[in-house]
DNA sequence: CCCATGCATTGACATTCGTCGATGTATTGC
DNA sequence: GCAATACATCGACGAATGTCAATGCATGGG
């Protein structure tokens, strides 16, 4: 779910709808959490701009439930894939998701 | 409070530490809000780009307190102004903050 | 001086959120 | 097959959040 595409002008162009707002606002929510914002992070600059469970537990230092938790939020808010090859998990940055949401932000 | 600047790179430059992670989190946290997201898109379309309380209660359809505990908000988060004329309370962008925020989302 | 207006603050409540331990489920290696 | 590894899911818990009605506090008008 929440693959919802952001639509319509920078936030401060003209008035927002509701629904819109809401899709908005769940995606910088995904992202106004301090492990995410790590998280997005440490696999951006991990090599090959991904990342394995495993790889992120320690340097989060959180259970790995709660590294997993976070991740599928992520995941769910459209700015990170997840691709399982053998035992892992590689999580890694949906192109231009964030860059999407930077754009929404800009004052004219 | 939470006047403080953000510094450091994009966010998918380099790791983030926890503390700027944290101080990034709290600002987008203000934003990841439907209610606060329209307020913030009502106030930049009205004229003056500057509204009262009065002016946004209505179109957001949520009480007088609610209105103002979301101002609050995004003022403490340093999004927003507050000036006090006469028995009016005006709220208005803080120019460049959002600008700030998007340019740390951009990838390389 | 008193009342009405505009807004902030308080207290209360239900909901959501972040976190963990325990458990479930594949996949790999021997 | 069996044990070990990597990860997801579940259930539970305290903390934080969004909302409102009631109240407080100024300011301006008669």
């Amino acid at each position: 779910m929440a693959t919802t595409d952001l639509c319509c002008a920078p936030i401060v162009r003209e008035a927002m709808s509701g629904e819109s707002a809401a899709a908005l606002a769940a995606k910088f929510k995904a992202i106004g959490d301090p492990t995410r914002l790590r998280l997005l992070s440490l696999v951006a600059a991990h090599e090959g701009q991904e990342a394995c469970v495993c790889d992120l537990t320690e340097p989060i230092a959180l259970s790995q439930p709660t590294v997993s938790h976070h991740l599928k939020v992520l995941v769910d808010a459209g700015l990170m894939t997840r691709t399982k090859r053998g035992t892992w998990s590689f999580y890694a940055l949906v192109p231009g998701a964030l860059d999407d949401l930077a754009d929404l932000l800009r004052t004219p």
